[in-house]
DNA sequence: ATTTTCAAT
């Protein structure tokens, strides 16, 4: 048989990849990040259905190649080309939030790239390390809309994200306690962002 | 109720 297309990065994570990595009260040790484009129109969005997809951090055991989530998705955001003179709205689901350096290579993504928008959903705050609040911080303050997700962007993603196989319609399974967990993040992070934590 | 944090022996 002849070698199809090449494989691109595939747009679609297995169910029980979504399942593992973007349960809201898990703490794996790994990101995953997906991303919708959509331009600015007017009062309208128009969705870029080819620039869709999820990537996922890379590891390894020789610190100097671990790369986080975000900085992949910067390159890949770069490696479209955005036409300057249109307006863009991205959308980033990302199981753990930004750490304060790749939020301040967000920024700076930002005030380079003023005819993007940014959303970002984060499944958890990602606090390990001192001035992960700052950082977040900074992106509000860069005009990043920061946020975390809540059943329905965990659904819109299980149904955007993910591969179900033959069964197109499989309902998102959601997991006990999701709502309370993501309100008690919201909660949080709504302090983070107004600068007066817990 | 609280615990695992973008790993690596």
């Amino acid at each position: 048989m002849a070698a199809g297309p090449a494989p691109e990065a595939r747009s679609l994570m297995d169910e029980q990849t979504f399942l593992d990595n973007f349960n809201n009260l898990k703490y794996p040790r790994k990101t995953y990040l997906c991303y919708k484009v959509e331009r600015l129109v007017g009062e309208n969005s128009i969705p870029v259905d080819e620039y869709k997809g999820f990537l996922r951090n890379e590891s390894s055991p020789r610190r100097w190649e671990r790369r986080h989530a975000e900085p992949i998705f910067l390159e890949r955001m770069a490696s479209w080309n955005l036409d300057t003179e249109l307006r863009y709205r991205i959308t980033v689901f990302i199981s753990w939030s930004p750490c304060p350096e790749c939020a301040d290579e967000l920024v700076k993504f930002l005030r380079e790239n003023r005819h993007v928008k940014l959303r970002i959903f984060a499944a958890r705050i990602y606090d390990w390390y001192q001035g992960y609040e700052a950082g977040l911080r900074a992106l509000k303050a860069a005009g990043a809309e920061v946020a975390m997700m809540t059943f329905q962007e965990f659904e819109y993603c299980w149904k955007n994200f993910v591969d179900h196989q033959q069964d197109e319609d499989k309902p998102f399974p959601s997991w006990d306690n999701l709502v309370v967990r993501s309100e008690e993040l919201s909660q949080r992070l709504a302090g983070i962002l107004q600068n007066r934590e817990e």
